[in-house]
DNA sequence: CCCATTAGTTGCAACAAGAAACTATTGGAG
DNA sequence: CTCCAATAGTTTCTTGTTGCAACTAATGGG
């Protein structure tokens, strides 16, 4: 449906030149080489050319049903996965953050297994950065620094109470590589013993045949995730008080 | 700074019909008269005219500096208050919220305490609702019901790893006071020797001067909320496994 | 002066976590 | 074949937290 610029004031009662530029922007992160690392892209246009981006871009009003699929359709279009962790962030909108004047972004984070991802820079200026280190956050395009600080920091919170981290790794993992996911993103070795018993206990996990060889020692018990609709545990939370 | 469509165009290399209509609601909570109630405003306007809804609308380019900054402006509009609790709750866009088409709402998330808010439905056509019972959640505009179920559940699990319930009591209050606020929001009693432990263990909290004599019964100890920058906690987190 | 009422504390059993030592299962060197 | 390194997984014990109930404390009113 296309409309005149006439009718389209007359529908909503504002000028069009009151609509910030909006867009969705995508924190993708992966576990790889025992780093966090985070996709980056390099900007082709000014502003902030050539330097490294979070991945994104405009909706597609006519394809895009949704902001969720929007943020689906660049997550499927950048790193050909299928059925990714897709979480809506937050969403930034000043008139400070693009030298251009007033946009808005709504950024979404996403997780994927480091299994058949390219390490490489590719010839088309698409970068699996480690999160730490390397001076990434300083080199970031717009306020880019800054969202991926904030999805740094959503992503160790939801691992306190949720399982996640699943979604770093293939469907079939043991405890011990799910242990390391956590130390990575945490930065601080874990006891054995504790997380096993907590992972476990919460009851989101189950045993599938096999064992995973890997090279020395005892080969690990494989675990899938179960998705009960659960989706958080507090282990102790205020509403257990309940009398 | 003005711009005509052809310069607005070249900047921005995408169709000014491209860019959804945005707006900003707010979910302004309250807990008065035993019951948590949001503030609802009747509609004017088609569509839903005369329907309940968020209060919320346009950004204003010029006078707002950030996404942030308009919902504040819109919350000392609506309420009159002067240092609420405000945070974002999630960015809802979609072809399907608004029968005129393609619309996003940046939606925040607001507390305020019920003393200076008067109940009554005034002639303007503004309501603090209750957020259970009456059949708010089936008579509102747009994707409302649905907006507020969301916000309802960020407030239920923000009670359990935060203190933001201060902020729906006056600055001086009572430890029973703030357990009244956690039972009617979470539906359920608690314990109060556990409620009391886990609050003042928090160290968030801290005594002033004076008691609250309620009528009858011993007077209560009056406390204050210290934020000591320290927005969470954790009881038993899994970062505390660390060796 | 006693009692109802609400505030706040204490004591204890049950349970969860922290830490270390223990057993188990594999591959590989000799 | 045996032993050892290496990693997985369990057990044990101590310590701390929670659920619960009974207790004390402070106020107003009959």
């Amino acid at each position: 449906m296309e409309l005149t610029e006439a009718e389209f004031l007359r529908c909503y009662n504002v000028s069009l030149y009151e609509r910030p530029s909006f867009t969705v922007d995508l924190v993708i992160f992966t576990v790889c080489d025992e780093q966090l690392r985070v996709l980056l892209v390099r900007r082709a246009e000014h502003p902030f050319k050539d330097q490294w981006a979070l991945p994104g871009g405009f909706l597609d009003l006519q394809r895009d049903d949704s902001v969720e699929n929007c943020a689906m359709r660049k997550l499927v279009e950048k790193t050909g996965m299928r059925a990714p962790y897709l979480e809506q962030l937050k969403t930034y909108g000043s008139r400070e953050r693009d030298p251009r004047g007033w946009t808005a972004t709504t950024v979404y984070f996403a997780l994927m297994a480091s299994n058949s991802i390219s390490l490489a820079e590719d010839p088309e200026g698409v970068r699996w950065a480690p999160v730490q280190g390397e001076g990434v956050d300083k080199a970031l395009a717009f306020d880019h620094a800054h969202i991926l600080a904030d999805a740094v920091v959503r992503l160790r919170s939801k691992l306190e109470y949720t399982h996640i981290a699943v979604h770093l790794l293939s469907e079939a993992f043991t405890l011990p590589e799910l242990q390391q996911i956590y130390e990575i993103i945490l930065q601080q070795p874990l006891d054995k013993s504790s997380f096993r018993r907590r992972v476990i206990q919460a009851g989101m996990l189950e045993e599938i045949a096999g064992k995973l060889r890997d090279g020395s020692g005892r080969p690990a018990q494989l675990y899938r995730f179960r998705d009960y609709g659960r989706k958080t545990f507090f282990p102790r939370s205020i509403s257990r008080y309940a009398r």
